[in-house]
DNA sequence: AAATTCAATCGTACATTTGCGATAAGCAAT
DNA sequence: ATTGCTTATCGCAAATGTACGATTGAATTT
């Protein structure tokens, strides 16, 4: 990409909104979200299972979800387990609302 | 890419989250719809003169709202009035919100 | 008809995303 | 130490996204 000579700047919530709606930008991870909201928690495995994907791709979703901080994974070896993260789930929340109006 | 071989069949409502979320996912975009909530309207041009993009750049940006039904232009000769387009703005914002509780 | 104005589209370049299979890494139990 | 289970990461391929300058298109005005 032939970028701009400096990054733009934007405010910090403009940034956060976008980074939130960019990892709810797949249908995958919608879905994924919309599963560990109903079972409160789950494990790679079990998404593996529910969805037609392999386990790379699943993992790498997931991957996407925890580094825009929606998720976090807690160590049940030799599972790992992946909740929301509610914290930031609520900044989201309120980022998007306020958003909206 | 590698796809799978048939398209992955999710439910209507995670579909129109995804593609709505995705339209919000790049600070540009959500700067430009915070643009639009202030000034209700706004042409192509003043949107070139308020952010560090070439021209293309911004329609590009226009377009991608446009077919997440974000947004949509009127023709005001020789301009083009773009607003919120309040019906879809509206259906976006009860996904977000049911999704988020 | 020609010129002007504004925005969309084209062509290009490079980055990022998505997906897969294969491999590696972490941990428990044997 | 080896095995087995689970998940992450690597390497690849193809698609998509982001940005630019240049060109085209639409519509009014001269």
């Amino acid at each position: 990409m032939k970028r701009s000579l400096e990054h733009i700047e934007y405010k910090e919530d403009t940034e956060a909104l976008a980074k939130f709606a960019k990892a709810l930008g797949h249908p995958t991870r919608i879905a994924i979200l919309k599963h560990l909201e109903n079972q409160s928690c789950c494990f790679t495995g079990d998404l593996v299972n529910v969805f037609p994907l392999a386990q790379s791709t699943v993992s790498q979703h997931l991957k996407e979800l925890k580094n825009a901080g929606l998720i976090k994974g807690e160590l049940k070896p030799p599972k790992i387990k992946y909740c929301i993260h509610q914290e930031n789930w609520n900044i989201a929340k309120s980022l998007f609302q306020k958003f909206f109006d």
